[in-house]
DNA sequence: TTCATATTTCAATATTAGTTGAAATATTAA
DNA sequence: TTAATATTTCAACTAATATTGAAATATGAA
């Protein structure tokens, strides 16, 4: 993961609007959420919740799939993953830290997969 | 650490300039860097740099002392394993995790203290 | 004090981001 | 086919961000 990928993960996650997004797709794991459902769940309005996932898509933080007329996102653990190991990883001046690992979900990407 | 503190702490990092600054001060460690000296590393104009150390400073994730006339800025590491731990934390709708630990750069932390 | 250095502030400008409501598109049900 | 539902796109607007160069401030040296 490069410096411009890290950048638009991070810029996708520094908003409120789309904090609460992620988060809530978190917590609702790999099974995901429908649109109007995640407009409902945080108030935010259907047309501005998809410009919101728009920007949560193209930073690979989210992805969706189509099922009968709903779009339902998840969050893509694996991403998140990646930006915690970009932001760790270059600290300490390339001298050893005490504690690096940031794996997270494992759970869940396997469930996915 | 809240959701607004967090936001902040993410746009901060969410830009290419500070992006690269706040780097340069994670390699150079808790020593630091004089305002100058990161302007003629990073190539960004000394009005510029300043808008954006007020935004690292802002959001907690560099801290800044004064020597002589130059002032030294230098990475807070806690905020960042505050912010990694936050978006780890609430990860898997509270079910448990492979691996959550984030602590980064506690050598680096001893030291300053 | 006067000058040089280091940094910040300010004004002007350009770009980008976020919200709203209406219209458009797509899928399913009657 | 017609109507209802789910989501996206669009235009208009407002607010926030980033950059530049000039001026201001502050510290230290001659």
């Amino acid at each position: 993961m490069n410096n411009t990928s890290v950048v638009k993960a991070l810029a996708a996650l520094a908003q409120e609007s789309r904090l609460a997004i992620y988060r809530t797709l978190v917590e609702v794991g790999p099974s995901g959420m429908p649109a109007g459902k995640i407009s409902e769940s945080t108030g935010i309005a259907p047309s501005s919740l998809s410009f919101h996932m728009k920007e949560l898509t193209y930073s690979n933080l989210v992805t969706s799939r189509h099922e009968s007329r709903f779009v339902i996102y998840s969050a893509n653990f694996s991403t998140m993953n990646e930006v915690l190991g970009f932001l760790t990883e270059n600290c300490c001046g390339g001298n050893p830290c005490v504690s690096t690992s940031t794996q997270t979900c494992l759970i869940n990407e396997e469930q996915v997969s």
